[in-house]
DNA sequence: CACTCCCGCCAGAGG
DNA sequence: CCTCTGGCGGGAGTG
């Protein structure tokens, strides 16, 4: 097992961008400063999770000691022969040799592949091979670049990226996930001193909150929103606004404001001289800048300013340049949370380096997609007033209505996100920057369950993103996965399975369902990529960047930019990979049959979702008895995965009322684990998870069938992030409702741990 | 040269 | 005292 673990872990591991050889290898090299790694410790109040925590969620714990890599970037050439992205470049410099797709690609991919949870896992390596020729004559190139770690790869941004793609945007409430600073620091290879920057700005967005001595909690963005709107009336509160304005006018600002450490609400500790200084303030007062500016523009020099004038630091030049430098560390954390986009702003003399907020200014509780809604039309009303004006609803709960799946999602979101901006995007974490891990990124982050059956509407949903990205991505000029969801994800009853696939070295996804009594239409049929679409928007993208857009409503662009590209790529990726997949599962049915609690009624069919595929590219594993299976492959398997093509006949899921397919997926990866009062709590998970894992049939796992574990619960479902889970949660509008609504509530009571969590965050002040 | 911002020293905080 | 945090600013990489 441990043995298995190891090469679990190797797989996985964030770096995965490397090969496993060479991870190996490096064992413990390190010399490099940036790459040490700290030996590992599990200074993580994790230990009982961990007792009953599936191994491959823990895998990152303890496996193995792990050089840390340092930047990741240097091997990138090497990673790209089994990435999907490998593939993908192959792909798109076939269909489009031109110059300027392949330095989207490169900047697209590059990050990717750092973040890569793309292991030499079997089916990478069969695309290795694929891939291989084309990373030869791409080689040369490759090489140049990484023979040179560039430092733009090693950009706090870019770790930030990587870091955020670790966990998902929307957690589960109920399930935190701790972060243990110095694994995340030895998943990246970098330095904890880095993770700090990072940690900080995120902690000051309440997108991780402090728990202990290097132990993080991740909130995702789940209170992103509420923390923003905080932010924006503390702004207002305490005249930044004004400051803003006297700033633009190169006016020195009088300490009007100072406040600070109320600033810092922050969670716990507390402050001090050194803590009002903090990394973590300053995010929050260069957050509050942006939400109270009229033109959600700042330079950086006017927060430069403000924010000594109000530090009182003494006003000499090297306090600017400290606080520019401090500045930009925080910008590009916002930058890569998708919040705030880099311009320049023309001003008298030349052009001043800026930062344009992209994330919403307006604020509502009522409904997530107005709450949602995003600048886009900030030159038409004054945020400012808008934000007021919306204050009052903060705390309206929202779920019981939304509760109510709407018939055809899609549309409705269509209708409320037609912004092009729209947070939604924001939210999802999408970065609109050049840089776009958020293939990702969005992919890897999800972390929750879906339930099949009939009308769902994921559309709506915050983690959307993170399950159907690809698809939403893929279709083409709209913002919305819309098309497909209606087929797929329906909210179920409580029966369900449960897929965790927290490992997957790509983002992907496998769910568990179990079929209904009649089969359904198959989700096939849904969204086609437009490609035409694809090609406005990299033409689009070609100008982005532009300085003077700034100013423009550009509303959409960045986002939709990148989403573009983004689905561009996943569908290539998707092709490209989609022959590997059933490398991928092999060993799994086997396993998931022999444990699987749920599936004597009907069998349990698989839905494997590549991280990269688009639903119409999803692949099903399905008990060899299935019609579909047996046609296409009579095997002696037990399960057989099928591309979805060749369940064209045979629908799996239908739309019909009927049809009551419910399916559960987790997805996830990343260092993270479970608190431990799981462990105690009728929790979905696995009460022994290595019965799940372990082949019922001797029939041994390959490698990668342990990497695609998956195990089966019939537990109740994870709850849907009901508003209410928490009071602190009361702000959640950038939740909707939740497919799951009509899933059974959970019964479970939470543990100290978690009623901590709720306690620490509430909101500062 | 200006802009960025990586890097890691080192001191304060916490245990 | 040791470890964790994180302020700080030198100076390297970029454009």
């Amino acid at each position: 097992m441990e043995v298995k673990c190891l090469a679990l872990k190797d797989l996985t591991s964030p770096r995965k961008g490397f090969s496993v050889v060479d991870q190996m290898e490096d064992g413990g090299h390190s010399d490099h400063k940036e790459n040490i790694y700290s030996e590992r410790r599990k200074s993580t109040p994790l230990t009982s999770a961990e007792s009953i925590i599936p191994a491959f969620l823990m895998n990152r714990k303890g496996s193995t000691p792990d050089a840390a890599h340092i930047t990741p970037i240097k091997h990138t050439c090497a990673t790209e022969p089994w990435t999907p992205t490998a593939n993908l470049k192959m792909l798109i410099s076939a269909a489009s040799p031109d110059i300027r797709d392949r330095e989207i690609k490169k900047v697209l991919f590059r990050p990717i592949e750092n973040n890569k949870d793309n292991p030499a896992s079997p089916e990478n390596v069969m695309e290795d091979a694929d891939a291989e020729d084309h990373c030869q004559s791409e080689a040369a190139d490759e090489e140049e670049a990484e023979k040179k770690p560039s430092r733009k790869q090693k950009s706090l941004g870019l770790l930030c990226q990587k870091f955020l793609a670790l966990y998902p945007d929307y957690p589960p409430l109920h399930i935190p996930i701790w972060i243990s600073l110095d694994e995340v620091a030895t998943s990246l290879g970098v330095e904890r001193r880095r993770i700090y920057d990072i940690v900080n700005v995120l902690e000051s967005l309440m997108i991780v909150g402090r728990m202990a001595k290097n132990s993080y909690i991740w909130h995702g963005r789940q209170r992103l929103e509420a923390r923003l709107q905080e932010l924006q009336r503390r702004g207002r509160e305490e005249g930044y606004h004004r400051l803003m304005e006297l700033a633009q006018f190169s006016i020195r600002p009088t300490a009007l404001v100072h406040e600070d450490d109320s600033g810092e609400g922050d969670t716990g500790n507390g402050g001090g001289n050194r803590k009002d200084k903090s990394l973590r303030i300053m995010s929050q007062k260069f957050v509050m800048l942006f939400l109270v500016s009229k033109t959600q523009t700042v330079t950086l020099d006017a927060a430069a300013k403000i924010l000594i004038e109000e530090s009182q630091d003494s006003s000499s030049h090297s306090k600017y340049k400290t606080k520019v430098r401090r500045l930009y560390d925080i910008a590009n954390v916002l930058t890569s949370l998708g919040l705030i986009k880099k311009v320049h702003v023309r001003e008298e003399r030349g052009r001043k380096p800026a930062f344009k907020w992209l994330g919403p200014v307006e604020f509502s509780t009522s409904g997530n997609a107005e709450s949602t809604l995003n600048v886009a039309d900030i030159s038409a009303s004054d945020p400012t007033q808008a934000a007021d004006r919306q204050l009052p609803k903060k705390k309206m709960p929202r779920h019981a209505s939304f509760n109510i799946l709407p018939k055809c999602p899609p549309v409705i979101q269509r209708q409320v996100n037609s912004a092009p901006c729209s947070p939604r995007q924001e939210m999802s974490g999408m970065t609109i920057q050049p840089v776009d891990y958020s293939m990702k990124t969005q992919s890897n982050k999800a972390v929750f369950c879906l339930q099949l059956g009939n009308s769902a509407s994921i559309s709506s949903q915050p983690h959307q993103n993170s399950i159907i990205p690809s698809n939403s991505s893929s279709v083409p000029s709209s913002n919305h996965p819309a098309p497909l969801t209606p087929h797929l994800y329906t909210p179920a009853p409580a029966s369900h399975c449960l897929a965790y696939m927290p490992s997957f070295s790509q983002p992907s996804v496998v769910m568990l369902y179990r079929a209904p009594d009649k089969p359904s239409e198959s989700p096939d049929g849904r969204a086609s990529p437009s490609t035409e679409s694809v090609e406005l928007r990299k033409r689009r993208m070609e100008d982005d960047d532009q300085e003077e857009r700034l100013l423009a409503k550009k509303g959409n662009c960045g986002l939709e930019e990148s989403d573009e590209v983004r689905a561009r790529a996943q569908r290539e990726a998707n092709q490209a990979t989609e022959t590997s997949l059933p490398h991928g599962l092999a060993g799994v049915p086997t396993e998931q049959q022999a444990t699987s609690p749920s599936k004597q009624a009907q069998p349990t069919q698989y839905l494997y979702v590549p991280n990269s595929a688009g639903l119409d590219n999803f692949n099903f594993l399905l008990s060899a008895s299935h019609p579909a299976a047996g046609s296409a492959l009579p095997l002696a398997l037990p399960y057989v995965l099928v591309p979805s093509s060749a369940l064209h006949h045979y629908p799996l899921a239908g739309s019909d009322a009927h049809t009551k397919l419910s399916l559960n997926l987790m997805v996830g990866a990343g260092p993270y684990s479970l608190p431990s009062y799981l462990s105690s709590s009728p929790v979905p998970l696995p009460s022994s998870p290595e019965k799940l894992y372990r082949p019922a049939g001797g029939i041994p796992p390959s490698p990668c069938a342990l990497q695609h574990k998956v195990c089966m619960s019939t537990a109740e479902p994870l709850t849907p992030l009901t508003p209410k889970e928490s009071p602190a949660s009361s702000k959640a509008f950038f939740q909707t409702p939740r497919s799951l609504a009509g899933a059974a509530p959970v019964a479970r009571k939470r543990g100290s741990a978690q009623r901590r969590l709720d306690i620490s965050h509430p909101l500062p002040s």
